[in-house]
DNA sequence: AGATTTTTATTGTCAGACAATGTTTAATGT
DNA sequence: ACATTAAACATTGTCTGACAATAAAAATCT
């Protein structure tokens, strides 16, 4: 019994692919802040069907990545200044426990001292390459890393939500101003704050990094914020 | 045409019904942990069709409430000892920030401040009755009023994310041990400390609050908590 | 008993229909 | 012409029924 596959889709679970597709197109930008996402439309782009597409519109309302208007659908989400600082304030602070328990943990592991300073290596080595993206990529691999070795189950995926809404502001920046050295100054200052030892230490240079982002990207016009809501 | 009111219930939204009933029942341990959730029975049981109800679901999973299991269904989350340390380190540096930003607001903010006293005074005041259930339900509101007051649109949300999976543990802990009046200093510590201005010493006591809530509830034995996983 | 196949239960997906609601357009009254 | 109201339209929300895909349980064979 050979038959052709049929229309259920066998590669993947068709929710999956949806709020996949879903998540790439956001955070891409290929869908724009404030755009509405119609069901239709989004069944002819995914050939997938009203159930797991509804299933995965409310997945993303509850990351908070779009917001559900009743009866209206949903709109993509966007940022305002406020929300954007109040945003960085959170991964201020999170970020600062988690550097502190990396520092913690790291004293004894010595694996992951090694990792680490490969991961600061590798963001060194693709300083020189213009790709924006790759580089986003590996700073994402590094701060990934540094959350796994604070060794708190729950920080990552708290981050990971908090982070989602601005990485395309983040890669904005990137693209239009050449910000890449004095990141990785920090990076550097920060890995070898950890490395040193002194959680109390690595918290604050965490902390100001940061800080110091939060600022960067709250130099953005006014145009890349949502000014209305 | 006064009809009689035909299968699609008018009251409310099919999926809000589904989802806070699911919450409900989740969050008040009527659901215990570990427990699975069958679709079919969730229909019979809610008087709605499978589309909302699995709205409802993925909108939980994506709240970590439960765990999907593809093709087995949905189990109720269980935190494991070492979870529930995890996120009391969040909760306890989001509620440093917390204070703090609620105390430099409150220093220009007298209705603010009143409406913050008015809150440990009924808390204290509720502290007599022996109702569990109005007493945690009033910290809460105590704890969202100085979220409000922190003027971050963004934590209150984390906060309730982060908390919803140990309440039940909350209430067990208070139902089993009477820890009321410890509880209540500490309320009453933090606000006055946020009332005096200084926001680094807000920041701390609330924090020292924190770290003793979890100390307790880590008093818990073994099986209010999830071994294997 | 242990491994292999069949059965069964449940989730995953699709399609079509209609209800409920919000938006736009047309009709109406002044 | 203008504002108000009513009809038409578009889109989401829900239900139903059917079947596919998968995992667990039961039955079969060696």
């Amino acid at each position: 019994m050979h038959q052709e596959t049929r229309k259920p889709n066998a590669d993947r679970p068709a929710n999956e692919l949806a709020y996949g597709a879903l998540v790439e197109s956001i955070i891409s930008g290929r869908y724009a802040p404030g755009q509405r996402l119609r069901e239709a439309d989004l069944i002819s782009e995914l050939s997938v069907s009203r159930g797991p597409i509804r299933e995965a519109l409310r997945r993303l309302e509850a990351e908070s990545l779009i917001r559900a208007e009743p009866h209206r659908g949903y709109v993509v989400r966007w940022l305002s200044r406020e929300e954007l600082s109040n945003t960085y304030d959170l991964l201020e602070v999170i970020g600062g426990l988690c550097a502190r328990r990396a520092t913690e943990v790291l004293h004894h592991d010595k694996a992951g001292r090694v990792a680490l300073k490969a991961a600061l290596t590798e963001l060194k080595a693709l300083s020189k390459d213009a790709d924006i993206m790759t580089f986003v990529e590996a700073s994402s691999r590094w701060r990934e890393l540094l959350e796994s070795l604070s060794r708190n189950q729950i920080l990552p995926g708290v981050v990971a939500q908090l982070r989602r809404p601005l990485v395309q502001l983040q890669i904005r920046l990137m693209i239009r101003q050449r910000f890449v050295p004095e990141m990785i100054a920090d990076y550097e200052k920060v890995t070898k704050t950890v490395l040193a030892g002194n959680p109390k230490k690595a918290e604050e240079a965490m902390r100001d990094h940061i800080r110091r982002a939060a600022n960067l990207i709250a130099t953005l016009p006014d145009n890349d914020f949502n000014t209305r809501a």
